[in-house]
RNA sequence: GGAGGGGUACCCAAGCGGCCAAAGGGGGCAGACUGUAAAUCUGUUGGCAGACGCCUUCGCUGGUUCGAAUCCAGCCCUCUCCA
């Protein structure tokens, strides 16, 4: 079975529009993917995720190798079918949690030593380790295991972390994938430019069929996140998918386009949906407010998702008064639709080179 | 009828002479959340005021004291046990 097939068919200033082939089908870019940590996108049934338009989805190969572990999913044949997910998968490689998770014990040329978060435990985590854990799991798209650094961090903690990252890129390379997986690479190099720089042209010298984008939006100011964005990411291939890790607001997303970048994925219209807030059109809502007790219009009007057709604010913050999980589901199938709907809108937008507009539009209702 | 326990802010519950507008929970109200250890975290929660502060409040009514949610007396209401 073919691997990934990725072409660019329309481009407008540095935004460019794609179509991304993958062995569990395909989709346009700029796309947004949801995240699902855990091998499910929290609280939200597959067909519902698939629903929403979503046609790929990330899960974590850190949270899955420690639970329920590499065996467990070879043996369902896959993450696929273990979570009845008939769309395209991208597994992040663990670099993330190895520094978020906070139990490091040693990180080195070798590998990362650390502390399970579940039963504490002592791991040892190789770039090898995370390419062959994402081979057991059988995700479209597979990730370097990188290292992430905190911000801030000096140019020379920021270096040795980049220069890790290649050497591991390295190494990752070198281990024989499925023809039906593809690997990326991740560029790091915290708000340092030469950084960044030096670490895209390196990782491209190495031919992967993607890069990523790390290390961004992590506490930096938004200046310099679209800058080093910006930045960096006329190091990397034009013909080949860019993917900003982790990113993000709505204007970010905006932001990430107009760089150049061809994929996202954001915890935010899960996680926000749990608690209560709501993505619109014209600015966030937070659905658990008092004064939506007695409003019975949709969550937003003009929405088609299932939450919208269905359901009130009324119902909804009922829902979240009374702590039922309904809740979750509902709000987050309205805001994963939401991210598809801007998605779709960005899209039209480079189509028609109306990005600029679409960009002031949107920082008006999502304000840095 | 007798013995004992208790009545504190929206609820539960600490406090038992001044540092008390009153701990801590819960609930309420609001905010945060960017490759998800997130069903999490933060703020706020008597009234008025921008602030110093002022006013009202610990069952009720009186009293002791420079000062009382805290001590005393009477009353009301509750709970447990005995008859």
């Amino acid at each position: 079975m073919a691997g990934l097939a990725y072409d660019v068919f329309l481009e407008q200033g540095n935004s460019r529009l794609g179509k991304m082939k993958t062995p569990h089908g395909e989709f346009n870019t700029p796309v947004f993917m949801p995240v699902g940590t855990q091998a499910t996108v929290k609280s939200v049934l597959p067909s519902d995720v698939w629903d929403t338009g979503s046609r790929i989805i990330l899960s974590n190969a850190y949270h899955l190798f420690i639970r329920p572990g590499p065996d467990t999913i070879r043996a369902a044949g896959g993450l696929h079918p273990f979570m009845n997910w008939p769309g395209a998968v991208l597994t992040d490689s663990g670099g993330f949690q190895i520094m978020s998770l906070g139990h490091m014990v040693s990180i080195s040329d070798e590998q990362a030593v650390f502390r399970s978060h579940v039963d504490g435990s002592l791991i040892r985590f190789s770039p090898e380790d995370s390419i062959r854990a994402q081979i057991a799991f059988g995700a479209d798209i597979i990730m370097c295991l990188d290292q992430c650094i905190k911000h801030p961090a000096s140019f020379d903690v920021a270096k040795e972390a980049m220069d890790r990252t290649i050497l591991w890129a390295c190494r990752a390379r070198e281990v024989d994938l499925p023809s039906t997986q593809s690997l990326f690479g991740i560029v790091q190099g915290s708000v340092y430019p030469e950084l960044r720089r030096h670490c895209a042209i390196e990782l491209s010298s190495m031919d992967f069929p993607g890069y990523a984008i790390g290390g961004l939006s992590v506490g930096e100011s938004k200046k310099e996140f679209y800058d080093i964005l910006h930045y960096t990411t006329q190091y990397l291939p034009e013909n080949k998918p860019r993917y900003l890790m982790g990113v993000g607001h709505p204007l970010d997303l905006v932001e990430g386009v107009m760089a150049g970048i061809d994929m996202f994925d954001c915890v935010l219209p899960t996680r926000n949906a749990r608690h209560g807030r709501a993505f619109t059109f014209r600015g966030p809502v937070n659905l658990k407010n008092a004064s939506f007790s007695q409003d019975y219009l949709p969550i937003e009007e003009g929405c088609d998702c299932k939450a919208c057709r269905g359901f009130s604010r009324s119902y909804i913050r009922h829902l979240f008064a009374a702590r039922e999980s309904l809740s979750w589901t509902l709000l987050s199938i309205h805001n994963i639709r939401f991210f598809q709907r801007f998605m779709d809108r960005v899209r039209d937008c480079v189509a028609r080179g109306t990005l600029a507009s679409f960009r002031a539009e949107t920082a008006e209702f999502y304000p840095v």
